[in-house]
DNA sequence: CACCATGTTCCTTG
DNA sequence: CCAAGGAACATGGT
């Protein structure tokens, strides 16, 4: 989606000026590293993968990629050269006639030069490369806990916290469930219920009304959803963020648990 | 004050 | 080697 929408703003533009208002979240750690690279790149393309967004520039000194990655409050938006920086302004780029954006509350995204991440990801769960049979393989050797293996990004690329309490309701699978004890109708189910998920999110995520340029038709783009538009968790979400609530498919009350250090919601009755 | 939060990485312990 | 648990990073919402 954020690819989406940036892609048509940046590609063939050149980046004239650097920023960086926060130190710990560019690499290069010398920020001045990572000015000097970066200055008179042009933007030849936009690319997704798992949860990094690639930067493919074109250098004096040849290609290079500046992966971003949006932690868990990261936003990136274009918007006009003179308006004012959020509080938490990370890194601007700056355009001919645009700046670049990277806002992030707390300051967990990245946006680096470092490419090594990409390595070790796992298959995009939409490819050819993510089957049934490549899922089995991988879990069978693994006694952890479902829910902890799905968050595991070598394992596939770009499930999150809430997509993996998600694909765990919709198969019907016990979160807690070791990794290795998912029978092979599980793991099919499974397999299933990650790409529909994902591919729900992506679909919604290219209807939803987007907030242009804060509410004005400027052109420019600002990555978020319009005022009064519904938020995803209230459409789309049918456990995550819904302690004590009922399960939408049998009605029973649905809990959280806390695994790894982090939230999962499941419904006690329908996951097995 | 307490607890919670869409993520990743590192460390310790077993 | 593996897995579990915790912490760190840092800010804001409730």
């Amino acid at each position: 989606m954020l690819v989406g929408h940036l892609r048509p703003l940046l590609v063939g533009k050149t980046i004239r000026g650097v920023s960086v208002r926060r130190d710990k979240v560019v690499r290069p750690s010398k920020p001045n590293n990572l000015a000097r690279a970066l200055r008179g790149a042009r933007v030849a393309e936009l690319s997704r993968r798992g949860k990094y967004i690639v930067f493919h520039l074109q250098t004096d000194n040849g290609p290079l990629k500046l992966v971003g990655h949006l932690g868990m409050t990261g936003r990136m938006w274009l918007t006009e050269l003179e308006a004012p920086l959020p509080k938490h302004a990370a890194v601007v780029l700056n355009f001919d006639s645009a700046k670049f954006v990277f806002e992030d509350t707390r300051y967990f995204g990245r946006l680096s030069l470092d490419t090594s991440p990409l390595a070790r990801l796992g298959p995009e769960p939409l490819d050819s490369g993510f089957t049934a049979a490549y899922l089995r393989s991988r879990l069978k050797a693994s006694r952890q806990a479902i829910k902890v293996k799905l968050l595991d990004q070598r394992l596939v690329a770009g499930i999150g916290n809430i997509y993996a309490s998600e694909a765990l309701h919709r198969a019907g699978i016990s979160p807690n469930l070791p990794a290795t004890r998912l029978r092979n109708e599980q793991v099919r189910a499974l397999w299933r219920a990650i790409r529909a998920v994902l591919r729900g999110a992506v679909r919604y995520g290219s209807t939803v009304p987007l907030n242009f340029g804060s509410g004005n038709s400027d052109g420019f783009f600002y990555y978020g959803r319009a005022q009064g538009t519904p938020d995803y968790y209230e459409e789309k979400l049918r456990v995550y963020g819904r302690e004590n609530q009922p399960c939408p498919k049998c009605g029973a009350r649905i809990r959280r648990r806390v695994q790894a250090a982090r939230s999962t919601f499941y419904c006690p009755n329908c996951q097995h």
